[in-house]
DNA sequence: TGTACATCAGTGAACGCGCGTTCACTGATGTAC
DNA sequence: TGTACATCAGTGAACGCGCGTTCACTGATGTAC
């Protein structure tokens, strides 16, 4: 082989993370594999040795994009006393910085109203790789059952995804960040924490 | 004229309402000019004696489908006693009716992260609209002041889209109305009534 | 150890399609006289 | 009242562009011998 035996693989995830950061910045559609490439300095006819199509590629970033929040909001949560771990998240989520920069934020709120008309399989994909994150958020919202606490994440984080595409929206630098602070009010009393 | 005075304007007026079906099922990229004009029997190269651009028709779109849930949810919200209409808009929102019809149900929840990304004017104009369906909608929300009902309607419903963004893009159906029926316990509780 | 061949990540031109927008044209009706 | 002309909603071909995907090719390195 002309590069070296992991070579590829680094290339693959490379891709996906330059996907993961487009996707979220532009949208599903609005990201070209033209684009994507030229990030890592390659050419768009090289994408096919790595994924099969575009739409596989999405579910990669998607799935990607979990993976970096979670890091990136590993940090505070650990940070946080014992009780204080859910309010701590919902207040990084919710933040003028998640706000800010959704490419690399949270893949739910960037794409969600978009992911309902991908195919079915993909939309599977999407809810496996949703599933999986938020069984991990779990760990940190109180509750009795494995299932109440994974449903109550997923009932905060849905609404918490919603709140921050309509922040999003806004042009009033004020008006959002008013409507931000309201939020995280709102959300740390629903999660009663 | 060729056309009667009014026909102009009818013409007009059938173009949004595809559109704002269109828009809502298929995204603001999934939906083309000749499509639209089609489902009026129509040809694209009619559409733009009639709006200056596709951008046009968004924003216009995206005002008449909030003209149209309010019309859609009256009826719900007349027939429930006085101090339980919000409630009922809440599980009138939330239900698997408006869940399973995304072309005539909230345009917000249909577009809400693809909106982020318009041109500014586009984003000004869609909070605009946003902003007029909330004041109206704060009617039923109880509060103090008129601003501090707008601001929880505001929260309350940009939640809710969200949260119905999740349960469309679930593939299970029996997940998807439990899950609805948790968010209509979620919110109710959540907005107090 | 050296040589011939196979492999395959990456290149870049090309294909095909969708779609927003433009434009010359049509023809029914309104208006001026 | 009748006639000539103007108007303009709607038509459909064409333009231009973006973009997902394909494909013949390259060339460095691995492998067989």
């Amino acid at each position: 082989m002309r590069y070296s035996a992991e070579h590829k693989q680094q290339t693959r995830e490379r891709i996906i993370k330059a996907a993961a950061r487009r996707f979220r910045k532009a949208g599903s559609e609005g990201a070209a594999i033209a684009d994507l490439m030229r990030d890592l300095k390659l050419t768009h006819g090289g994408f096919y040795r790595h994924f099969a199509s575009k739409e596989e590629l999405l579910v990669q970033a998607f799935e990607h994009g979990f993976e970096e929040i979670r890091r990136k909001f590993a940090p505070v949560i650990e940070r946080a006393p014992e009780k204080g771990k859910l309010k701590a998240l919902i207040e990084a989520y919710l933040d003028q910085e998640h706000c800010d920069n959704p490419g690399d934020g949270c893949p739910a709120a960037a794409l969600a109203s978009e992911l309902v008309r991908r195919p079915r399989s993909t939309r599977v994909a999407f809810q496996r790789a949703l599933a999986q994150h938020i069984s991990v958020i779990a760990w940190i919202v109180p509750g009795g059952s494995d299932q109440e606490r994974e449903a109550k994440a997923l009932m905060l984080f849905s609404g918490m995804s919603g709140t921050l595409a309509a922040a999003r929206m806004m042009t009033d630098e004020q008006q959002r960040r008013q409507f931000l602070d309201a939020a995280k009010k709102f959300y740390v009393n629903a999660a009663g924490v």
